[in-house]
DNA sequence: GCGTCCGTTCGCCTCTCGCGAATAGTTAAG
DNA sequence: CTTAACTATTCGCGAGAGGCGAACGGACGC
């Protein structure tokens, strides 16, 4: 029983800070000393010695007064990425959707409970999405977030909810608890989980769980409700999205 | 005065440790407490706690008993490089230059002293090269770099060779800080700077300077020396690449 | 069973580091 | 030019944070 996180044991003050400070800047892009300490509530003199702390080590650079998070950390993305055994091979299957569909091709991993995506293509009609490589969200609302809850124990799905809610984006947003369990079980059934408009309006999803290397994962393709619909939403787009998936699970035991 | 970095006051230990700890699990993927207790010199409690802390804020995942990168640093370094303001331009360039070419097309900019690579496009004829989106490079040895150091002045570039050295990779790396300042010198003239086989026996490189937003960057093509020889290396390759950093530098004024 | 490795926890004691206040710069207005 | 209102930066203090050694508990491999 080795529980993700929420284990006891002591925490460092000072890292924790660092960690709200670079995720300011990330929110900022650049910010001075003064905005910085105002957002984390600290003095300014605190915020300034972090600062200067994370610049020695080259995490944030300096331009004029401002402060911004540093290259290093796309070097240590990359480095994260390369973590993820499946990275490479969804690498080449996700553009390959893109292409067969025209619409957009995505693949996410879940982290701590979210999902994150690490591939993003986009075919000849692909519509524009809000998410980015890197991007995370919430996996109650998305067809890759339902695939890849769908592979997750009954308690595990239970305590990612009390950790992060169901909250609403549309009319269609599943909120209940009960809800989406009941979804979970058709998609586990049909190897399929869509999103109808569950989290913006006029935008459906089809994905399908990847159970591949260490971490949980889903490919997806999304598109306008206007080509999303009849047989080629419920069939010909899952059976395409289902091979996908499977195409790389196959590749993944080679590895 | 504001110097980039090498100012007084004060800096945190607790967090200077916590970004060696992320720079140590950089280079072994995954490890456990002990493993980065012994590289960092450090107490297995005191490494504890940081990683706790760590994970806690979601910057580090635990899987079993090894901790690794989050992939929240791919977030962290897709809105690092998003505050590159030509780095969409470039992103645009590079594979351009490289379907030209057939060769390796590579984009940089200057950080903290160092090259940091962030596109890469491989052509048709492309050959493998170390370097990845993300990496760093010192500059005086590589022709990215030398394009960079022609537009610092004399003084920072002194302050650079200084601190990173300038340690010989091939029989033909520049080692030789007066040499480098000659150099440098004809690259401004002809605004192109060339490596030839100064990393890598075998690989030659043709850069040209893109003085276009707040930070030196850089565009270039490299490819073996059997191509690269005799008027394509000379004019036509130096020609191609003077363009496209001007293309850069162009579409760069209208953001 | 024992020995050895691991990760985790505990308590002590020091010296870190967060804070408020004072000091510099820098820009803007009068 | 002066004053005012911002900044970033530095200083000194004192509480409590945090680094450490050591003890503990679990997992393998003999």
């Amino acid at each position: 029983m080795d529980n993700g996180d929420a284990s006891k044991g002591r925490r460092i003050q000072a890292v924790e800070i660092s960690c709200e400070l670079l995720t300011a800047l990330e929110r900022f892009n650049s910010a001075g000393v003064s905005e910085l300490a105002a957002e984390l509530g600290r003095s300014k003199a605190t915020v300034h010695s972090h600062l200067a702390t994370l610049l020695d080590q080259e995490f944030v650079v300096k331009q004029g007064t401002e402060y911004a998070l540093s290259l290093r950390f796309v070097e240590l993305g990359e480095h994260a990425k390369s973590g993820v055994d499946i990275h490479d091979i969804a690498g080449e299957e996700v553009p390959r959707v893109a292409r067969e569909t025209g619409e957009v091709a995505q693949f996410m991993v879940e982290e701590h409970g979210k999902g994150v995506y690490l591939h993003k293509a986009r075919g000849e009609n692909a519509i524009q999405t809000s998410s980015y490589v890197g991007s995370r969200m919430q996996l109650h609302c998305t067809a890759l977030g339902k695939a890849i809850l769908s592979q997750f124990s009954r308690e595990r799905i239970r305590a990612i909810i009390d950790e992060t809610g169901l909250p609403r984006h549309t009319s269609n947003t599943i909120t209940n608890s009960e809800a989406l369990f009941a979804e979970l079980e058709t998609v586990r059934e049909r190897n399929v989980a869509f999103d109808e408009e569950e989290v913006v309006k006029g935008l459906r999803c089809v994905a399908a769980p990847v159970t591949a290397g260490d971490r949980a994962a889903a490919i997806s393709v999304s598109g306008p409700t206007s080509r999303f619909k009849g047989d080629r939403f419920h069939e010909t787009l899952p059976e395409l999205i289902r091979d996908a998936a499977n195409v790389i699970e196959v590749n993944a035991v080679q590895v």
